[in-house]
Order: structure tokens, then sequence, then C-alpha cells
DNA sequence: GGGGCTATTTACGGCTTTCT
DNA sequence: AGAAAGCCGTAAATAGCCCC
């Protein structure tokens, strides 16, 4: 998709773009050779040279590079180009102030392995394992996930790009947190932690503190669970996304979820789902 | 080369939203 | 509670273009 992309020049917006791709000019290829009339001199010879500089980019796989010069919206652009490249990323904290409250979990699913961070245990080699991919995929992860992660380790997660899916759904009609998109969307797969929250994770961490033997197991595997949704996610909305363009773009596969083989405690999140009335 | 018209981008304010 | 993006409407700046 991102050959097919013309937004990111300067000048250039969502109706010149649409000029491009109805006079026929398709990829940058294209556009290098055509003579891209509908551009004043100035401009045309600013794109030639910002065309040159994105296939130079995209050859070395700088994600970074384009999503500096894609609005947010439009950031789900890049999935196709980085998708072997890409990484799931959810995280579980002690309460929704970072600063004030920690990271408990850190979880990552690339399409093939799931794996979590825990505090107290492996946490500290997060930084290490996420530098190997080029693009992080999360759900409102640009106001609470890279936040907490910045405040707590630092700008360990500033060399790759990072594609929030909260705005693209939002773009496409789809409103409400995660869970309730994967509602909307067929993607929820039936599970016997459906209906634990965010907060849930809090609590399941201070039992897992005070010494509960399976309270992080359950919280893991919720992590989890959320983590590996986010992939089938950001395939359909860059399949949705990319439906609506006047661009012969090809559907990217939908990824199953997999079978998580994590273990929980069930007596226990029947526990944490009886008391959900009382708690705030 | 300048005046004015059009299309497009950019800037701004106020409101809404989501994360554990 | 806290931040920042989208959205919507409005307004201003910019570029291209045509005509004289």
């Amino acid at each position: 998709m991102l050959r097919h992309t013309f937004l990111h020049l300067r000048g250039v917006g969502p109706r010149t773009e649409a000029r491009f791709w109805r006079e026929g000019v398709f990829t940058w290829d294209e556009a290098l050779r055509h003579p891209l009339p509908w551009l004043g001199a100035w401009q045309r010879e600013q794109a030639r040279w910002e065309l040159a500089e994105s296939c130079r980019r995209l050859a070395l796989g700088d994600a970074l590079y384009f999503q500096g010069l894609l609005p947010a919206g439009e950031r789900w652009r890049l999935l196709a180009d980085f998708l072997p490249q890409a990484v799931c990323l959810d995280i579980e904290t002690t309460g929704l102030y970072w600063g004030a409250n920690v990271i408990t979990v850190i979880g990552l699913y690339d399409g093939c392995q799931y794996r979590a961070f825990v505090r107290g245990r492996d946490l500290h080699l997060f930084p290490e394992a996420v530098r190997r991919y080029r693009l992080v995929i999360t759900y409102n992860g640009q106001r609470f996930d890279l936040p907490f992660i910045e405040a707590e380790m630092g700008p360990v997660l500033s060399g790759l790009a990072h594609l929030d899916l909260m705005y693209v759904l939002r773009r496409l009609g789809l409103r409400g947190g995660l869970k309730r998109v994967e509602q909307v969307t067929g993607l929820a797969r039936p599970s016997a932690l459906q209906g634990l929250s965010g907060y849930h994770a809090l609590v399941l961490w201070r039992l897992h503190r005070s010494g509960h033997r399976g309270a992080l197991d359950t919280l893991v595997r919720y992590n989890a669970e959320d983590v590996v949704g986010l992939l089938p996610l950001a395939v359909l909305a860059y399949n949705l996304m990319a439906a609506e363009l006047p661009l012969p773009l090809s559907p990217l596969p939908l990824p199953e979820r997999p079978d998580l083989p994590l273990p929980y405690d069930p007596s226990l999140v029947e526990w944490l789902l009886e008391r959900e009335e009382e708690a705030v």
C-alpha cells in the first residue's frame, strides 16, 4: 500500500492524492515517470525528490520515516509492508496513572509467538526483545501503553513505528473499547475470561503479590487474549480501509486467533466475575 | 506582470473519547 | 485524572490558473 501512497508528500492532502489516482498514477514509479501537470513547478520538483527518497526508505525498511509523514488516521497504510516485522503489544498495570502506577505485565505477539514480560521476573528483558521489530500495534497505546513504558523504561520504543488501531477503527465507525470492537467485528472468541476487564488485571496482580497461586497465570492469560486479538483486528482494519480506495489492492489474509496453551485458574475467574458489582 | 477566482491546505477552538 | 487524536465548523493562507 505504501507504494500507492502520495499523502506523505509535501503539499499533498487527500484530494490531491485522489487526483494522482484519478489520472492513472498509482505507484511511486509511475509518478516518477509522469509529468504530473496538476502540480506547480516547485511542488513537482519537491515531489520527485520525495518520491525517490520514499523508494530508498522503503527499501531500508524505515517504517519510522513514513510514520512521521502520515497523519495518525492513515498509519494503517504501514501494515502490509511491515507485517513481517510487526508486533502487537498490550500492558497491564496497577492503575491508570503513569507516574503513580507501574507496569505489571507486557505482552508481545508477532503472529507466531506470544511472550509475557512480568514485573519482578523478566520485565527488564522487554526492551531488547521489542527492538527486533519495526512496527508496534496497540489499541489506544498512544495515550496509555506507550507513555507508561516511556515513563518507566525510557525511550525503548523510539526506534519503532507505532500503529494505534483505535484511530483507524474509529474512522471506520467502530467505536468503543477493544472488547466491544472485537464483539462488533465478530473477531471475539468465546473464552472463560470474557467478562474480565482491565480493573480485574489490577486485582489479579494484588492477589499474586499476596501469594495467591494461579493469579499470575490468570493475569498473563488475560493479557494474551487481548494482545493476540490485535493482529486480526489490524488486518481487518487494513482490508476495510484499503477497500475504500480506488486501487487494485488485494486484501491481506485474516490471521487466525491462535490457541493459547496458557493455564489459568477457573475458580478465581468465577470469583472475580461474581464480585464485579461491588468493585469500582 | 498584476488582479481576481478557485481549489486546497493549514490553523484554530471546543467537544468527545479510551486505557487499568 | 490525563493526554492527544479525531471531528466539525469556520477562517485564513497558499498555489495554480486564467484573463487582460
